[in-house]
DNA sequence: TCGACAGTTCGATAGTTTTCGAACCAACGA
DNA sequence: TCGTTGGTTCGAAAACTATCGAACTGTCGA
């Protein structure tokens, strides 16, 4: 075993559809990067600073927030007033698997599409 | 410089898009493997043959195919009467590499691997 | 040449997604 | 206790997607 039909499929759909959407995506890279650089000084990421970066109004922030949570990529505290994300280090292990399997060509072996026969 | 807004978002994003849908990248898996199983025997992998693996018609399957096209996924080919598909691997290594980075806790600015084209 | 077969294109439809304004709740500082 | 501010919830509109049947194009074998 080890290949690609081990892992969870619709959770990996559901991971990638995450983040198909650009705005989403580009709010889930901002949040990896800001908690990334912010990470040793124990700052966290707020939302309200990502928010600048993106053209999008709250209420679709909030949305895409959820939709990131709910897939399992990050997950939000509230602190006060504001809010904070962490991203799931798991998640992105999982879809780097995915896809360093896919790459590596670990066929799952038997059970070939048969192209005929 | 060198930073979040280098990130090819869109082309990214419409990766994770072309396998957000379920029945789609089960169809890529399926290529996939079957790519893989058959590879060293120089055999290809028929569409046909993976369309069976799917509860979805033809037309949906030909649609989905597209996406991944579409998307830098996959390359089809016609030989004959039959539709080949192949991986497209640098797609792969670009999403493993993004993943990779991610999750290194670097900024996930990926070498931009030329979705080929 | 004809018919069967692989796959595509077209058009339509049901369902989903993205997005925002307005109204809302909760916490903080004055 | 207010007013401000960070974030959510609630519609609702516009756009997009998935899916299929029917009709089509091209290829092969008989």
């Amino acid at each position: 075993m080890g290949g690609i039909e081990d892992l969870d499929h619709k959770g990996l759909a559901k991971k990638f559809k995450a983040l198909s959407n650009p705005n989403r995506f580009q709010l889930f890279a901002e949040i990896l990067s800001a908690h990334e650089a912010n990470y040793e000084q124990g700052h966290d990421c707020f939302l309200t600073a990502i928010m600048q970066g993106l053209k999008i109004a709250a209420p679709t922030v909030s949305h895409h927030l959820k939709e990131l949570v709910n897939a399992g990529l990050i997950s939000t505290e509230l602190k006060g007033k504001f809010l904070t994300c962490t991203v799931n280090v798991d998640a992105l292990s999982e879809l780097e698997t995915f896809f360093a399997r896919a790459k590596a060509g670990r066929a799952p072996v038997p059970e070939p599409v048969r192209a005929d026969h």
